[in-house]
DNA sequence: GTAATATGTCGAAACGGTTCGATATAAAAA
DNA sequence: TTTTTATATCGAACCGTTTCGACATATTAC
């Protein structure tokens, strides 16, 4: 019907000119507290909304938030970065941003282009969530934006990490609680740093408890961490050979899906023969029997922390690199075959 | 290092006015091959982009498209429509477009505001993926903002869907053609127009070969069409109840998979006791023991497709209402026992 | 009482593009 | 040859906001 209206028309409502108005919605500068509720009182009955692209042209900032994936991260059917992905946008919500999602390859030679929104400017920082090539950082590095890594790290760039240590200390003491000495691990891709804290970490509560962790009980030999190599750890593991472990951590919830699949076709009852804990807390573990006991991650509240804090360093400019570590705890369901007291 | 350049830099070092560069910039009017040939190879030089929000604000395009989903969609722990999403962000990228994603909840009053970029004019057309109340659409009409829904429809909207009806008869089809006789169908929400396609056209296979599907084979009650859905509708079926069927057409994968997950627990053998199928063709149908058969629904090019769609609807501004309907095509694994031929 | 400071308002200049005539020349039609 | 039409280039206005500096008034300090 009627056109979309401008702060012009607010300001000739308003008998005010177009700065008053103007620091009335940035919250700025000296403006009576009459004019203030007058202003706001027109904003609201023309409906009016600053537009994006004037004010993006006269601060020089887009109000935008890159978020880049990898794209064997997105296609990855179980959505955990996705779901920070889903956090991020909640927050952006919040602060009147937007966020920008695209997907990579690994390293920058290997897609034909740099996302968009960085030639273009069109972003005002970049989150990167989960492992990316540091070609990719550096690139926009070089760009001078802000960047946030989310579990992942990088030297002098800022992150936010899972408290992978505190998560696999749960798990071992929770089997070393119900009894077990012959706990193993399963992995991949230790080049990823949650997958290898979450091993340095198990090796070293085991050792704590006077256990020496054989490498029979453990392979971190997969490509992946998706439950085909879950399975196929397993597989090495249990066949053919006499040293079995009786508990497997699992570096995450997919491996361990993979796992007890195995398992059952091998005839092994869980928790009965082998107790099995993965990370991550994915719905799937839901959806198995027995339930996955597993470490509870806050994706979505890690999406949103990365959003303030991305906020924050587009404002500070200072470049203070922070890293930021979210907690996690420990979520006892069946596979375990262990109570909590 | 060096400021971003502008397109004055450019008509600068090319010695031509900003309008000429602009127009090369657009492909529009006349520029002559000399002078277009120097324009570009400056705009390499310089490597300038042009401003988004400047574009923006002497366009009043944003350049942005809209891709709504409703909490519970995307949510799902199958990434069904964000495989969808995933297409429109490649095929924006081609025609240098953004995608903002952004969730609601499924009416326009269950959440507290609209997403920002309706309010803010900050798209140009809107992609609506999956069911959504019908108080949104009127809303976002309302702001004269073109729509296409995806896998829904609505009146007077346009739309593109899956060939439902040709992927329930090419699964239906094969069960006949494997012998089975007592053909079932779980399903739920069949208010889902996708839904109650396949169940409809499963009704009318099975009637136009001579069989009146018999209501103890089929359990269409469930709320939603989630595994467990598919779990408990199985356990309808199966428990208690004399007159079986032999194979089962699940309205989605995820229902299959649940279907089978209790199947599996109740000692039935899939496919030598029950026979069974699904829809959608997610990757869990991989990793399920038999694998499933199903039909493939092309999510990412739908997402392309819509892009492509959407950006038609932009420029055209004449508002015909199109209904596109994508392929589909069978897929067959083991859960059938039926080979092909 | 005057100088310094805090508060309130406004005009005008950016910000970086696109696009509408105006103008000039070359090619085609009369 | 003159008139029309197609091709090429440009200047200037415009898109909707923010922000700087100027100005005016009210308050406080000295």
């Amino acid at each position: 019907m009627k056109k979309k209206s401008t702060i012009r028309d607010v300001a000739k409502k308003a008998d005010l000119s177009l700065s008053t108005v103007s620091l009335v919605l940035n919250k700025k500068g000296y403006v009576s507290e009459a004019n203030r509720q007058k202003v706001l009182r027109i904003i609201k009955e023309l409906d009016f909304h600053p537009q994006r692209s004037a004010r993006g042209l006269a601060t020089q900032l887009s109000g935008n938030i890159g978020f880049i994936l990898t794209e064997d991260h997105f296609s990855q059917s179980e959505p955990f970065y996705t779901r920070i992905f889903l956090g991020t946008e909640f927050e952006a919500r919040k602060h009147n941003h937007y966020i920008l999602l695209t997907t990579v390859g690994k390293n920058i030679k290997e897609t034909s282009e740099a996302p968009r929104f960085l030639l273009e400017h069109n972003v005002d920082g970049v989150i990167i969530a989960g492992k990316i090539g540091s070609s990719w950082i550096k690139y926009i590095k070089n760009k001078h934006l802000p960047i946030l890594l989310v579990d992942y790290v990088a030297p002098k760039v800022s992150n936010i990490t899972i408290d992978n240590r505190a998560g696999a200390e749960l798990v071992v003491q929770h089997f070393l609680k119900g009894g077990h000495k012959k706990i193993g691990f399963i992995g991949g891709d230790l080049r990823h740093p949650s997958i290898h804290e979450r091993f340095a970490q198990y090796q070293s509560v085991m050792l704590a408890a006077g256990i020496i962790p054989s490498e029979e009980w453990c392979n971190i030999d997969q490509p992946n961490t998706t439950s085909s190599d879950g399975y196929e750890a397993a597989k090495k593991i249990f066949s053919g050979n006499d040293n079995k472990p009786t508990a497997i951590f699992a570096a995450n919830d997919a491996m361990a899906i993979g796992c007890m699949q195995y398992l059952k076709e091998y005839g092994f009852r869980i928790p009965k023969d082998i107790a099995i804990a993965g990370f991550d807390n994915i719905e799937a573990g839901l959806h198995v029997e027995p339930r996955l006991t597993t470490v509870n991650v806050h994706r979505e509240e890690m999406g949103s922390l990365a959003v303030r804090r991305i906020i924050e360093m587009v404002k500070e400019k200072s470049g203070v690199v922070t890293k930021t570590i979210t907690p996690v705890e420990l979520v006892v369901r069946e596979s375990c075959g262990i109570k909590m007291d």
